[in-house]
Formats: C-alpha cells, sequence, structure tokens
RNA sequence: GCCGACGUAGCUCAGUUGGUCAGAGCAGCUGAUUUGUAAUCAGCAGGUCGUGGGUUCGACUCCCUCCAUCGGCUCCA
C-alpha cells in the first residue's frame, strides 16, 4: 500500500500502482470526468500512468492551468496526428501548448499550406477526437528513439533526440501517430470537443534565422463548443481594444507611410495626454531627488564606440551620418546613457554626491525590422522616460527600492493591478558572453532578488535573460489580446562606468568606479500609452483625459453663454470644449458619449439665468445642476482622489 | 527579412460565376431647422477599386511583380 496526500492535507492509502484517474473515481464519480491531469509530487503526470511509491497528489480540473497544458499540449499531438494524415509526408519540428493554446512546427517539404486548409485539418482533428485514442506512454531507450525516428526520416526529431539524456525519453502514442514527447498527456482524446486553428505562420527550427523556416499551425481548442464560442468572440471583443484603433478614434497620434514606417506622429491630443504623463513623473521624481537634463539626438560615433554599443549594435542599427567635414560620423541616439555619462565626467564627484540621478525624456532612434513594427509598442523613434542613477555599491539596494517604489506608484495611479516582475540574472553555465567581474555580478543580481522580495513585487526569474552589461528587473503588462509588454524597467551596469572610466573620490581619498543604474519606469511614453489605452479601452482616467468636459448650447442662441462657461473653465485649469454645432442636442449628447467625454455640461435658458451648469456623467447619470465654480471645485476633487 | 492574411471614397464596409457594379452609411460642404439629455431633414461633393505588368472583345473581379497594412517568427541597448 502507498500513502497519498491530498493538497487539503487528507492522506489515504491505496495499493501500490494505483493511476491518478482510479483515486478520481474512488473519490467521485463526477470528478473523474472532468478530471484533466494531475501533479504527483509537484510535477504534471498522467492520469493513467501507476504511481509506486507514497505521493502528494493534485487533481487537475479545466480551471487549472496544469490542466490547459495537458489539454492544448495533447491537442498539439491530435492536430499533428491530423496533418500527418492529410499530407503523409510532412517533417515535426516541436508542438507544445502555449499560454493560450498550441501550435506545432511542422515541415512541408514545399508544400504550401494556405489558411483555406485548415477546415480540413480541424475536421480530421474532431474526427480522431471522437474515436476517442488512448494516449499510451511507452519509456525508451535513446538508440531505440533515434532508430524509430531516423527510419521515418523525422530529422528535427533526431536532433533534439541526441540532446536527450538516455533513459529520460518517452514516446506517446495516439491512434496512428507516435511522437518524442515528455508527456504528460491526456487519457484520450475524447475529452477534445471543440478545435479552431487560428493562423499559419513561419517560425525557424530552434528560433535560429539560419536555420530552416517550418510552418507553424496555431490553433485552441476547449472541452465544450460553448468555450470556444466565447473564447472567439473575446478575442473579438479584444480588437475593439486596440491601441491603434482607439489612437486613430481619439486622435491621439498617426502614421505616415511618407514620414517613414514606425517613426509615430502624435497629435495635438495625444501629445497633451503624453506631456501630462510626463509632468507626473517629473513631478514624483522630483521628489525622489531627481534633476533633469537634456541631450541632443545624435552623438559622435567615437561616443558608441566608447559604450561598446558600436560593436554590438552598430552593424543592425540606422547608418551612421557623415557630414561635409571628411571622417566625421554621428549617429542617432539609440539610447541616452552615454551622453548621462559624459555628464557626469564633467567635473570630480565625490561620495557625497552620490546618488547622482540624471532624468531625462529622451528620444531615442533605434532600427527595428518592418516586420517588428506595431502600433506604438513597437517603433523606430520613442522616448524613454529614462534616468542614470550613478550610486555606490553599498546604495544599490535602496536605489532599487526607490525605483520600485515610484513604478508601483504609477501602477497604482493608473490602475494597473495585474502585472509581473522579471528579474533576468545571467545564463549560469554561459558567463563568458557578459561584462564585468563575477563578484561584482553575484552583488548585483542578490540586490536585486532582496529588493524585489522587500518590495513584495509578484515576480518570476529568468536565468540567462540578463542584458550583457548587467541584471535587470523589468515590469510586463498584458495588453488586450494577451500579449505580454515590457514597461518599466530597472538595469544595474558594471560595464558603462568602466568603459567611461567614471570615477569618484571616497571617503578614504581613493578613487573609486561608481555603479550605474538604468531605469524607466514607464519603458517608454509611446509603449506606455499604447497599454494603458489598452488597458482602460480609451476611458482614461480624469486626470489625463484631453477632453474633461464638453459643453453644449441648447440652441445658437445660447452659445455666447457656453463660450463664457467654457472661457471660465479654462481658467480654473479644467479641460472644457464646446460643441456647438448646429445639431440637435441629441445628436450631440450621443456623439460625445460615444467619446467617452466624462462630463457632458448642457446649458439653456435656466442655465443662463442661473449661471449654471446641467451636468450629465458619462454613462447617462444626471448629477443636477451646479455654478461653474462649483463644477470645477467637483472636477478638482475627482483628480485628487484619483491621484491620492 | 521570412511564413500567412488582407488592400474598394477621410472612416466602416457592399460589390454574386469577368459583361450599366463603381455603391451605401458616417464624416465633409450648402441650405432648411433653433432644438432640454444617445442619431432633424434635403441637396452637393468624394474613388484611375494599393502599384506596375499580363490574360481577355471586355478585369474591382483571373494570373504575376512590387508596395503598404494585419497575425506570427527572429531580434529587442
Amino acid at each position: 500500500m502507498i500513502k497519498i496526500t491530498f493538497p487539503d492535507g487528507a492522506v489515504k492509502e491505496y495499493q501500490e500502482g494505483i493511476s491518478a484517474y482510479q483515486i478520481a473515481e474512488s473519490l467521485s464519480p463526477r470528478l473523474a470526468d472532468d478530471v484533466l491531469s494531475s501533479s504527483v509530487n509537484g510535477k504534471i503526470y498522467d492520469l493513467d500512468r501507476p504511481i509506486n511509491a507514497d505521493s502528494t497528489l493534485k487533481l487537475h480540473k479545466w480551471d487549472d492551468p496544469e490542466a490547459k497544458e495537458t489539454f492544448w499540449h495533447s491537442s498539439s499531438h491530435l492536430m499533428a496526428e491530423a496533418i500527418k494524415a492529410l499530407y503523409p509526408n510532412v517533417k515535426f519540428g516541436i508542438g507544445p501548448a502555449i499560454e493560450n493554446g498550441f501550435y506545432y512546427d511542422i515541415d512541408l517539404e514545399g508544400k504550401q499550406l494556405v489558411e483555406a486548409d485548415l477546415k480540413a485539418i480541424e475536421d480530421k482533428m474532431l474526427e480522431f477526437a471522437r474515436s476517442k485514442e488512448k494516449f499510451v506512454r511507452q519509456d525508451v531507450s535513446k538508440a531505440e528513439a533515434l532508430e524509430v525516428f531516423s527510419e521515418k526520416g523525422e530529422t528535427f526529431k533526431c536532433e533534439l533526440i541526441n540532446d536527450l539524456q538516455d533513459g529520460t525519453i518517452s514516446f506517446y502514442t495516439n491512434g496512428s501517430f507516435t511522437d518524442l514527447c515528455r508527456g504528460p498527456h491526456l487519457r484520450d482524446t475524447s475529452a477534445i470537443k471543440a478545435v479552431k486553428l487560428l493562423s499559419i505562420a513561419g517560425a525557424y527550427w530552434r528560433g535560429d534565422e539560419h536555420n530552416k523556416q517550418l510552418t507553424r499551425i496555431y490553433g485552441i481548442t476547449f472541452p465544450k463548443k460553448s468555450m470556444l464560442d466565447e473564447y472567439l468572440q473575446m478575442l473579438e471583443e479584444a480588437k475593439k481594444r486596440d491601441h491603434r484603433k482607439i489612437g486613430k478614434e481619439m486622435e491621439l497620434f498617426a502614421f505616415s507611410q511618407r514620414v517613414g514606417m514606425g517613426l509615430p506622429l502624435w497629435l495635438p491630443k495625444g501629445t497633451d495626454l503624453r506631456m501630462r504623463l510626463e509632468n507626473f513623473l517629473r513631478k514624483v521624481q522630483k521628489r525622489y531627488g531627481y534633476v533633469q537634463v537634456i541631450t541632443p539626438h545624435i552623438g559622435q560615433k567615437d561616443l558608441y564606440v566608447t559604450s561598446g554599443h558600436w560593436a554590438k549594435y552598430g552593424a543592425d542599427s540606422f547608418r551612421p551620418i557623415s557630414t561635409p567635414q571628411e571622417g566625421e560620423e554621428y549617429l542617432l541616439k539609440p539610447m541616452n546613457c552615454p551622453h548621462h555619462c559624459e555628464i557626469y565626467r564633467l567635473k570630480p564627484r565625490s561620495y557625497r554626491d552620490l546618488p547622482l540621478r540624471l532624468a531625462e525624456f529622451g528620444t531615442v532612434y533605434r532600427y527595428e525590422q518592418s516586420g517588428e513594427l506595431h502600433g506604438l509598442t513597437r517603433v523606430r523613434s520613442f522616448t524613454q522616460d529614462d534616468a542614470h542613477l550613478f550610486c555606490r555599491q553599498d546604495q544599490i539596494k535602496e536605489e532599487f527600492c526607490k525605483v520600485i517604489d515610484i513604478v508601483l506608484y504609477i501602477f497604482k495611479t493608473l490602475k494597473f493591478e495585474e502585472y509581473t516582475a522579471q528579474i533576468s540574472l545571467r545564463d549560469p553555465d554561459n558567463k563568458t558572453k557578459y561584462i564585468g567581474s563575477d563578484e561584482n555580478w553575484a552583488k548585483a543580481e542578490a540586490a536585486i532578488v532582496e529588493a524585489a522580495k522587500e518590495k513584495g513585487l509578484p515576480t518570476v526569474v529568468e536565468l540567462g535573460e540578463a542584458a550583457f552589461y548587467g541584471p535587470k528587473l523589468d515590469f510586463m503588462v498584458k495588453d488586450a489580446l494577451g500579449r505580454s509588454w515590457q514597461l518599466g524597467t530597472i538595469q544595474v551596469d558594471y560595464n558603462l562606468p568602466e568603459r567611461f572610466d567614471l570615477e569618484y573620490i571616497g571617503s578614504d581619498d581613493k578613487k573609486h568606479r561608481p555603479v550605474m543604474i538604468h531605469r524607466a519606469p514607464f519603458g517608454s511614453m509611446e509603449r506606455f500609452v499604447a497599454v494603458l489605452l489598452e488597458h482602460t479601452a480609451g476611458r482614461l482616467p480624469l486626470w489625463l483625459i484631453p477632453e474633461q468636459c464638453i459643453v453644449l448650447p441648447i440652441s445658437e442662441k445660447f452659445n455666447d453663454y457656453a463660450k463664457k462657461v467654457c472661457e471660465l473653465l479654462n481658467n480654473y485649469e479644467i479641460r472644457a470644449f464646446i460643441d456647438d454645432r448646429n445639431e440637435t442636442i441629441g445628436k450631440r449628447i450621443r456623439e460625445n458619449e460615444l467619446k467617452h467625454t466624462p462630463y457632458i455640461l448642457v446649458v439653456g435658458e435656466k442655465e443662463e439665468s442661473a449661471g449654471s451648469v446641467s451636468i450629465r456623467k458619462q454613462g447617462g447619470e444626471s448629477l443636477g445642476s451646479m455654478t461653474v465654480e462649483e463644477f470645477s471645485q467637483f472636477i478638482k476633487q475627482e483628480v485628487k482622489k484619483e491621484l491620492e
């Protein structure tokens, strides 16, 4: 007998070799129907795989991420089976579950697959799903695995097998399709009731563009048809929140082919919004002891040779700008740090001067490949809310904590409740690709981990994701379609101080090397505005929105009064506008509602004689009438509440 | 850059198997109307149907090139 411990702490005894599914059956037939996957001793485990020792057991139903992963992983095998049935000559790459669904990379041997072909694959998948094919696990030796797959001509699989440890290799078979796979999988295919293949894309084998490009098919499946319908509905809804659409509707920003791709044009309302965000951050930064600087948009090539960026990124950047003077070359600045380093170098610095916090809303230019550009989230010209903190080694953690405070204050004010903080550390197996001493790296990494822990951030640690010059902490937020975007970033840098030979005089009267911290709480103004628009679906908070209220005169007779109201409100620094078009009041209300204007002020005879405005809140709620002064006080209160 | 999708007025979209198919709504302009909380009425104007080739008696419709946009991949200081 073996002891099985359940998540609630209960312990039950079972026959050795019992499966998770049998245990579920013993608990309740209903549970056995719903359970899709299990974790044994914290590792995801096939429901039918025998359990041979005392273990902890967790049964996963659809709502658990583990269940979805198993479900979608099995679905990718089901898709592979269908594709193999329809196109027998294909070769397979990898086919994992992803956050929303799954994909499989396939070498179609020259055959072109277009979206119209997907329907046939979907139908085949459903056919196999209905025939309730078991997922059968088989442990194999490395030699055996290689033999099986090389016989089939599955060169990609053989490459994978070669990298695996003998004794850890397993196959899974569903129907006539056998795949190299660690598992786990569903018991059989019958749980997959709804299938949708979403798109075809090219993807390079092992993510390397020097390798062969395979065809990647993305899909998603559900245990119920209604869930698929809901999901597709959700995708439609998300499209409505696309910042590119909202930005166009609200006239915030635009692109022009003639100006150039990826070069955003900020329109008057967008500029207004952006400046308000910048001022908001300027105020916060001032409280935290930052000083503002302004540096040029170009710099001599030598500046970037010194910083090391020319060697590392020069080939993939905008080409140098040459001048009438022979041999003179300038680069569009791809970052602000080298300029700031030069400011640091202007005079001898004392340990008493540190930390020196230089901030700049610095516009930078980076050459992104054309296919990479995406609205405001990925552009070729953008403005970082940049700052560089020059500090002593022993100040790193405190400075880090303060930056985290700023980021959290911004997130709180703008109601970004869902974010993760990604700590990117060195790849411990490949330390050579990083600049800086082992000792310094270790110290910096420890400081970041401690600071994140102290601030209670929801963190994930990614090994090997660090920049070449230092570890970093990134704040990731999701857009309308669930894609993750990096916003705020904090990075330690031991490299630039070295390269620019930065120093300070310590209390010991000796020269020391300062540490540099790069940080940008918004990330970039462009990306931040994009994510903010998707997050709020264009319903920006009152303190930020370009048009806080709109004044509607009932008829032409009251245009003068409406103008007066508007001017008065503007004097109170309230962003009020007037809509005196020759349209019915009903139409003007409708259109301003559709624009999500927070307050609509209607003025007619009653209001003019009382010196008041009649207030309609966005959505239709009436707030009665107030004098112009009362209303301006009211708006100020509301704004104050938002910024608390 | 690569794989796939798409490209008709400023915007959102119709346009059946190639033959009055160049259309609608909104926006714009002109006029009427002077409005009390989600669409007043009438008229006018707007497009070499992304570009350049080709097939055809005839192409928005079929084929090819290129360009742009969109979904991915690679990359992201």
